[in-house]
This record gives structure tokens, C-alpha cells and sequence, in this order.
DNA sequence: ACCTTATAGATAATTATTATCAATAACAAA
DNA sequence: TTTGTTATTGATAATAATTATCTATAAGGT
């Protein structure tokens, strides 16, 4: 929680950059953020703070992360990424395809097997993705009220 | 192999898609390869055929194929996606970061594990994804000989 | 052989991301 | 506190994979 944020802040120093306040207030949303942001959503939570903030500041702040380990990114073909500050470490995700909502299971189910497999056919890994793409629970339920293909009954956060 | 061939022009036929030699060509190719060659190399091994293809073409090919069902598209930030024509349901992959290779591991651990973590969470799963980033054998045993940073030893097969 | 229309080919448009560059501000040192 | 160096910002252009557009052609049914 407020832990992440230092440790992101820590990392950043160590490293020799600079600590803006731009940089700073993207820092603080990804830390603070559990529904996976994309760069647009990140850049319109800080534009509240900062309304001179450019987008290519936040991209630039996004791939520093990137470079330091300290974010997730998840690609899609065509969309925009995704990304989680709050656990860096690759894991399984929930990414309903009707409202874009993008879940962290917790679990511990995968903890040996991605080594297991790698190991069977002499591959180093480094990295690994597990997603899981389908219908989440809240818009099952939208579903069997009404036809609207609008999506989710609640608002969706980043 | 060949058989795969003969579901895809079955497919195509069934829903009321014309065979052009082009399309034939295409199918071929995504139906024999073993490799998840991007699109870009399935238009090259189509123009060896067929001179006057264009790129557009592949690309209307692969996104039919998409649409029925019979083609396993990869996507990456960045870079081209990457296609299993022979394989089209999900399953996990072993991607070497150095020389971009794809492995198919054959493996039937993941046959119920993902249902099982989807039903916990209430999610309605309808598909699914896995990827192991890594180095190939061949891009260790290559690293270990020489300092150059050019990929494997034998060329890559798509 | 003929008709209808899906498809091919060429090319423009789209869009997320990256590169460029002058002005500014972080931060270490004096 | 002032100063100097230079990383960073913001604005915008460039990039590149994929998609859309449009006319000519040919697939496949009659
Ligand atoms: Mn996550
Ligand atoms: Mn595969
Ligand atoms: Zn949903
Ligand atoms: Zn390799």
C-alpha cells in the first residue's frame, strides 16, 4: 500500500533519476492502483493534479518502471497495455472481455509449475504470462438482467 | 498435417468462403508450419508461389480464420503477432526472448488447472492464455560459444 | 456461358507507442 | 543560498502493425 510507493520512490533514487512532482503523483497512482491502469487512465488521474502534464511524460515514467522491474506490463494485440504497479512479479490475471475489468487472483497453485515445465525442455525462463480471458461475475449478472451491451453494473477503477 | 489442411478448407467452404488459389496457398502454409511465423512470413512464402500477393490479403486470411475459430493468434506489445494454424485452442507456449522462436510444449498439466482458478473466482472462462518467456536451448548453447549477439545456430524454421 | 458478389490488390487511414528537441527545473556542489 | 550541470518535461513529429477503402477480377452457383 503506502509501502509500494517507497519502495518505488527508493528505486528510483537509487538509480540517479530525478524526483518531479509529475513523476512523483504517476508514481503514487500506480502504486496505489489494483485495477490495472492503462498509460490514457493513468494520464487523466494525474492531468486532476497536474493539467500541464503531457502524456509522453507518463509513457516515459511507465517505461523507467519498466526498465527498473517495478511494473507489470500486459500487451494486447491492438488495445493499449495494461499495467500493475502494485506486484511487478508475473502471475495469473482474470481479464473479463465484455468490460476490460482485469482481476488478481490470489493463489499459489502456479508457484512450481511454470519451473516445472521449463525445466522438462531445457528453457531458461525469465518472464511468464498466464491470462485468463472470459466473463467476470459482475457482467454475468448485467447479462441476465438486461440486453444492454453496456458493460459492468458498478464503476469501473483503476 | 495433412489432415489439418482439410478441416481448415472444410471450414472455409462451410460458411460459404471462396477458395482462391491465394487463400489455398495461406492455408497451406499456417496449416505445415510449426513455428507461429507472423504474418509478414506467411506473406513471404506465399509470394515464392504467387508473386503478385498482396500483404493486405494474408492479413484478410488470417483474421477469417480468426473468426472461425481455426487459427491461435499471439500477440506482443510492439512487435507482430504470432500464429499456431495448427493448433488453434489455447494452450502454453515457450517464447526464447534472443531468437523469438515458439515452442509448443506438449504437456497435460494445465488440462484442468485454469477451469478450477476460474470457477473460484465465479469467472466465466472462454479462453485462455500461457506463456513462459525465456532462452532456448539453442540460444544458451550459441551464447556459451561466442559473445556475438546473433540468434541460434540453425536457422529458424516458421 | 453467364451473373452475382465475395475477394484480390493497391493504398490510405488508424492508433498505440516512441523519437525528437528546445525550455525548464532537480539536485549536487560551491 | 546561489550556481551549474543535465535529466526531464511538454509539444509534436515519426514509426509501424493492423485495418479500412475502393475498383477490378474471378469463384462458384445457375
Ligand atoms: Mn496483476
Ligand atoms: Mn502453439
Ligand atoms: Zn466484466
Ligand atoms: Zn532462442
Amino acid at each position: 500500500m503506502e509501502d509500494r510507493l517507497q519502495t518505488l520512490v527508493q528505486k528510483i533514487r537509487q538509480h540517479g533519476h530525478r524526483l518531479t512532482p509529475q513523476r512523483m503523483a504517476i508514481l503514487r497512482i500506480l502504486a496505489d492502483s489494483t485495477g490495472h491502469p492503462t498509460v490514457e487512465q493513468v494520464y487523466e488521474q494525474v492531468q486532476a493534479q497536474f493539467p500541464m502534464t503531457s502524456l509522453a511524460t507518463v509513457y516515459k515514467t511507465v517505461t523507467l518502471l519498466k526498465e527498473e522491474g517495478e511494473i507489470l506490463e500486459l500487451s494486447f494485440g491492438g488495445e493499449s497495455s495494461r499495467y500493475d504497479g502494485h506486484n511487478p512479479q508475473p502471475h495469473p490475471h482474470l481479464i473479463c472481455i465484455r468490460c476490460g475489468t482485469i482481476l488478481d487472483p490470489d493463489l499459489a497453485l502456479f508457484n512450481d509449475l511454470p519451473r516445472e515445465i521449463c525445466d522438462k525442455y531445457g528453457f531458461q525462463m525469465v518472464n511468464h504470462r498466464v491470462d485468463f480471458f472470459g466473463i467476470c461475475p459482475a457482467c454475468q449478472q448485467a447479462q441476465s438482467v438486461s440486453t444492454t451491451s453496456t458493460p459492468q453494473g458498478k464503476e469501473q477503477e483503476f
